[in-house]
DNA sequence: ATGCATGAGAT
DNA sequence: TCTCATGCATA
């Protein structure tokens, strides 16, 4: 499964998700952050870092004491100026967005706006029941990016599927009025009906005798826009993002729709040429084994390197400094897709969890805690989803698919 | 199939 | 300066 994220569902129904090397806050964290574990005193004892040392002010901000900027979502010791260190005497560094700024806990999430479930306050545990009940716990969708170029240029007449059923079989597929700016009717596919439609579209390629470069040159051919061998691969694999895998979607539905009625389409696929680019040759630099065991150490350690860290990695494993930092950026990405798939393994109908805990994202300052009620999941990929104002959600849901 | 890289846009 | 979509190069 993954290496980096360690899962339980233990003892009624909790669902912990944390860091690997982490394992222990499962008997070590408590939940002070409100959202229903009130704080105990006894709670303040026993936790595995120590104060080592009072913060002068020149405490970088990675370190510094969460309780005072992340009041409701801190779960460390409560002394005041000061910061930490773990038991194995490695730095206990929060995982803590550094551009994160007090005022963004006086928004409300659009979580807890749009839900009966409150991520930042008790919930009865009636009001829980009858939402769950009611299929009313849904999570938001956020568009926080725009479609990559390639994307925005090429795919303007895109077809739009129903929000019915999966792709495979049931889905109707409608064509968008051309030329009108409906770009926000995206497909809304759940993570399995993706899975589903890779898993079929595979099929189909095999059946077709087609390579995963004749579907990238394919969607050219319909799309003026290609894409690479890579490209289709990451999609059949499910490896793209979730928003990726909707926007490729229904391009590939339409490309296997349009060879199914016009087979002479495959002629002109099969025969597209690769343009000679023998300009720019990109290079590839060679990382052997034990520096990445190496750079995964650190990793682990600091997924969001300053740039001192990175000019220290960079000397330490004489590696250039560009490198350290493609490699920790690359490292990033595949961990969120990684924590993506186990996020949605991990949740099964009845279970819940809280966004991701942020040490290896990065950004979110919540140490891991064990849910004991059902709250939202990030289904956005960011992180930053808590923090959103209001006004920049656009009232888009999803119920979550059990 | 996957590692390292790039460029555009978001923060 | 980061994230995200994407692709060349390569095992």
């Amino acid at each position: 499964m993954n290496n980096n994220y360690f899962c339980s569902n233990q003892g009624g129904g909790d669902l912990r998700i944390f860091p690997t090397g982490r394992e222990n806050y499962q008997e070590n964290m408590q939940d002070v952050t409100g959202m229903g574990h009130p704080p105990n005193s006894q709670n303040k004892q026993g936790y595995d870092y120590k104060v080592i040392q009072q913060d002068d002010g020149q405490c970088p901000p990675q370190k510094r004491n969460l309780m005072n900027q992340f009041p409701h979502y801190y779960n460390g010791p409560t002394e005041s100026n000061a910061y930490y260190t773990m038991d194995s005497g490695q730095p206990w560094i929060p995982p803590l967005n550094q551009n994160q700024t007090p005022d963004c806990l006086n928004q409300v999430s659009p979580h807890e706006a749009a839900s009966p479930v409150s991520m930042n306050r008790p919930t009865s545990p009636q009001v829980m029941s009858n939402a769950a009940q009611a299929g009313q716990v849904k999570y938001p969708i956020l568009h926080y990016q725009k479609p990559s170029p390639a994307m925005a240029e090429s795919c303007t007449p895109m077809s739009t599927i129903s929000s019915a059923g999966s792709c495979t079989s049931a889905s109707t597929i409608s064509q968008a009025s051309t030329g009108s700016e409906d770009s926000d009717v995206v497909d809304n596919s759940s993570m399995s009906e993706l899975e589903e439609f890779a898993h079929d579209v595979k099929k189909q390629r095999y059946a077709l005798g087609l390579t995963q470069e004749n579907v990238g040159n394919g969607l050219g051919v319909l799309y003026n826009k290609s894409f690479s061998q890579t490209t289709i691969s990451r999609f059949e694999a499910v490896q793209l993002s979730l928003t990726n895998m909707r926007k490729l979607k229904p391009m590939l539905k339409k490309f296997y729709d349009e060879v199914k009625t016009n087979p002479a389409i495959l002629q002109v696929v099969e025969k597209v040429e690769k343009p000679n680019n023998s300009v720019k040759k990109q290079k590839r630099t060679f990382i052997d084994k034990a520096t990445k065991q190496k750079l995964e150490e650190s990793y682990n350690l600091v997924p969001h390197p300053s740039k001192t860290e990175i000019e220290k990695i960079s000397n330490e494993r004489k590696l250039k400094i560009e490198v350290v930092k493609t490699w920790f950026c690359n490292r990033r990405q595949k961990d969120k897709k990684e924590l993506n798939k186990l996020l949605k393994e991990a949740v099964a109908p009845g279970n819940f969890a809280q966004p991701i805990p942020g040490l290896n994202t990065g950004t979110c300052a919540i140490p891991p805690v064990a849910v004991h009620q059902p709250c939202l999941i990030d289904m956005t990929g960011s992180n930053r989803t808590p923090y959103m104002a209001i006004n920049d959600y656009n009232g888009q849901f999803i119920q979550y698919a059990t």
